[in-house]
DNA sequence: ACAAAAGTGTTAGACCTACACCCATGG
DNA sequence: CCATGGGTGTAGGTCTAACACTTTTGT
């Protein structure tokens, strides 16, 4: 048998969320031969490397960010020219980063960094904007039954925040009342003492989402559905 | 940099169901490394080949088998001692055939192919104990919010048969009054003329699944949850 | 006092759950 | 006529969905 030519990639989906806007984090090479273009952060798996130790080391190079939370997503090897210049697999993780951490190091000399609107990035190198349109679906289907998405948001957030937050991304509108009522009733987010920052309007109440209880719960078989969103 | 020597492998969870067991499909090599030990089927991709297309080969070459559903599962690269000869990354499937074709070809010189009912295998080679286990979690869940499970049945079932094929998954007893109802108001199950085959007690109708209809569905957004189950 | 956003309860309908008896067939 | 499995309805409880006014704060 011949020597495998295949190579192994890791690439992220990295979401961040600010201002009622879901973003998602690409890098542009400035030189080489996919100047210009813009894409997913990633690169190959080294050698006695694991896959998510590579998506972290590719990430931590190419945008100084770590992630509160990264998740396989899919392996794209179907289309054995994905790209064109070698038969390579990529293995997608997706992520969320903390609205806090928004801010990017300034990028390196070979390649800029950059936040683009979910629904406004250019145009993409290889099958990253395929990989991206299954990561949002994905991260749009979790929500619905995971605790997900609190990582993209404040540790302690109005509870409008959150609301918003479950808008932007499913692309819907949700009932306040019944919105914030399932999900007190999950028992995982808690009531602060603290009022959210003064801004136009009367403050709401800061809330926190308790990850130890939310993963207790979990192993305790304990799962949810949101169906109005 | 130097050069990947990363090797990358499918390898597919093929679940069958026969009377009332689920089943997993393993082979045993004869010879080798790895002689006498049971393994998920699988082996690495080829220059050229696209991931699903390996799987597939490697099912038809190892046990001469065609899938009636395969998907990706996950990929497992993590540890890169799993196979401890060389880094191995391996892209999981998992498969369902139907009981019709349960019947497995003569194994070759070199493998022995045979089912196993999952809750009964031997002791499996690398992670394989773990990719089974993750292939059972996604079946069980999968079972509950989509259309899968038909390709373990023939064409047209008796509803019994459906209603015992959820009851073996999931492990749990199911109420036959209230799962007829909920099936058959998603509207993608037919009643056929058919009776089934003389058994004891009364002899139920047939019914089919409607692929068509439920792809169509789909396409329409519609999506089901199984409560009861 | 006005503008802006937070906070809050009720009701009708849908869906889930639990439950038991009669029916058709073969032996 | 008996044994075996198929087929069916209903009532109570829970969850969802729809809906509008009052409260707090800053200007």
């Amino acid at each position: 048998m011949k020597a495998q030519k295949i190579k192994l990639a890791v690439d992220a989906v990295v979401f961040g969320y600010e201002k009622e806007r879901l973003y998602i984090l690409l890098i542009q090479q400035k030189f080489g031969p996919l100047k210009n273009q813009w894409a997913l952060p990633g690169g190959f798996v080294k050698n006695g490397e694991g896959l998510q130790q590579a998506v972290e080391r590719e990430l931590r190079e190419e945008t100084g960010m770590t992630l509160d939370y990264l998740e396989q997503l899919a392996t794209f090897g179907d289309d054995i020219e994905r790209d064109p210049r070698a038969q390579v697999v990529t293995v997608a993780y997706y992520g969320l980063v903390n609205s806090s951490r928004f801010v990017l190091h300034a990028g390196s000399d070979a390649e800029k960094t950059q936040w683009f609107p979910i629904h406004d990035a250019p145009k993409l190198a290889f099958d990253h904007a395929q990989i991206l349109e299954t990561a949002l679906e994905r991260l749009k289907g979790k929500l619905r039954y995971q605790a997900v998405g609190f990582d993209l948001l404040d540790k302690e957030f109005p509870f409008s925040d959150l609301e918003q937050l479950y808008m932007t991304i499913l692309e819907r509108k949700i009932d306040r009342r019944n919105f914030r009522k399932k999900m007190l009733s999950l028992g995982f987010i808690e009531e602060t003492t603290k009022q959210a920052a003064k801004t136009n309007g009367r403050p709401g109440k800061l809330f926190r989402f308790n990850q130890k209880k939310y993963k207790k719960l979990r192993k305790q078989g304990f799962h949810f559905e949101l169906k109005f969103a």
